[in-house]
DNA sequence: CATACATATAGATAAAAGTCAATATGTTTT
DNA sequence: AAAACATATTGACTTTTATCTATATGTATG
């Protein structure tokens, strides 16, 4: 697999705050709106967007309007391609492409 | 899989920065010495020695010491740890425990 | 044993990231 | 139309991170 190391970096990234770890793990259980994933959580709405943002940059979650709300929900593709990254970077069984 | 917000963010900012990156794709065709990976990196030696002390913490990357040379290679177990929570993190298809 | 070599540590600096309060934008409801 | 509500944006502040130079530590060699 031809990994990129800027986007690499960037998909990690998204993982790599303990806050949007917590923001996955919620949706693990299914699409959520962005006050429910707020009220359990301790941080303000601003920020709530600003990790929202990253995430769904990163192409790791979706977002989805209706109305008022956002929906919010984890994104199939990205999730495994960053599965992908991950497994071409750490693999000792083969010798990988550089 | 139980997710460790601050553990699981520590095994994922091992891997969000480029260098980092570069170190394991270096890394993946096997044991390297420290002088051989900073040969193919822009940047110093102590910032090389700060990139690995953060892979070999986050258990990404086992050191051998032999006299003067230190040789670093993948953990097959840090990586494999890595990618089940990231797999735990992202699976759409089973609605996981919290 | 003195010198050369490989790596680590310390300390300083600059850039990046997380956070908040204040405010803007857009939508629904009264 | 005005008020209420959900989310985004802005700007400021603080913490963390990446990087460097200088120096220390430990090992091999002449």
């Amino acid at each position: 697999m031809e990994i990129n190391e800027k986007r690499a970096a960037a998909i990690f990234k998204a993982f790599c705050d303990e806050n949007r770890i917590r923001i996955l793990k919620q949706l693990r259980t299914g699409e959520k709106c962005a006050c429910v994933l707020l009220d359990n959580l301790q941080i303000t709405q601003p920020t709530l967007s600003h990790h929202m943002k990253i995430l769904c940059d990163a192409d790791i979650v979706i977002s989805r309007k209706e109305g008022k709300w956002i929906h919010y929900s984890l994104s199939q593709s990205g999730g495994e391609y960053a599965v992908a990254c991950l497994k071409a970077l750490t693999d000792t069984t083969l010798s990988n492409d550089q």
